[in-house]
DNA sequence: ATGATAGTACGTATATAATCGAACTATAGG
DNA sequence: CCTATAGTTCGATTATATACGTACTATCAT
């Protein structure tokens, strides 16, 4: 069914290393955490880098399963951020050395 | 073609944060790696917590591949090791961020 | 109400990965 | 040379992911 009034974000207690491992090692998804962590809060559209709807909200869903992304609905754009604070508490350093990563 | 005189290791430089996570994004091999980081060298055998053989050599072959574990032949077994300092030196805190999640 | 916009849900096709048995290769020891 | 051991390679199976068109839903503006 369509669209939906709010979305279910996981404890980031629930959520192994490997699950959170495995969301960051698609090309796709790990450009959309880059994006997020410079740009504080953005819909999905303005990440899309031309690709369809239907496959990013594939992985935004899998970012929001894996704790990493928080979306609140803003009228008709979903907003997207970082869970910054909560990723680093339950996963110390592990987007500083992803993110911090040149080439 | 069945054993084989020597094993290639990439350089880190051409491996990509991508492929790194997802090499360790999957729980046999994350164990492997956990423990490899403590026991400083070990047989494929050694570490394979009762799986068959050829699905260690698959697992072992990803790592390898993904620069993260060097394996030397001795005699009849291949002794493995964590790739330490090269991958500390291309991924800055991502085997500390890694290796420290508890639970 | 109509239309435009943003995104989800579903279904399906395709690609990638995991699992593992069986046959094979290399080395060591008797 | 024969046998045991460690691990690889091959091939087949199954599972998991990705990609994306189409239909749908919600919200906003007119």
């Amino acid at each position: 069914m369509g669209g939906m009034r709010t979305y279910q974000h996981p404890d980031l207690a629930t959520v192994t290393i490997e699950h959170a491992l495995h969301a960051l090692s698609d090309p796709v998804r790990l450009d959309i955490v880059r994006q997020l962590d410079r740009e504080i809060e953005a819909s999905c559209a303005a990440l899309d880098g031309g690709r369809p709807k239907s496959s990013m909200s594939h992985h935004f869903r899998v970012l929001r399963a894996a704790g990493l992304v928080h979306t609140r609905i803003a009228g008709v754009q979903h907003m997207n951020t970082l869970r910054r604070e909560e990723v680093d508490k339950r996963f110390p350093g592990l987007l500083d050395a992803v993110l911090g990563v040149k080439g």
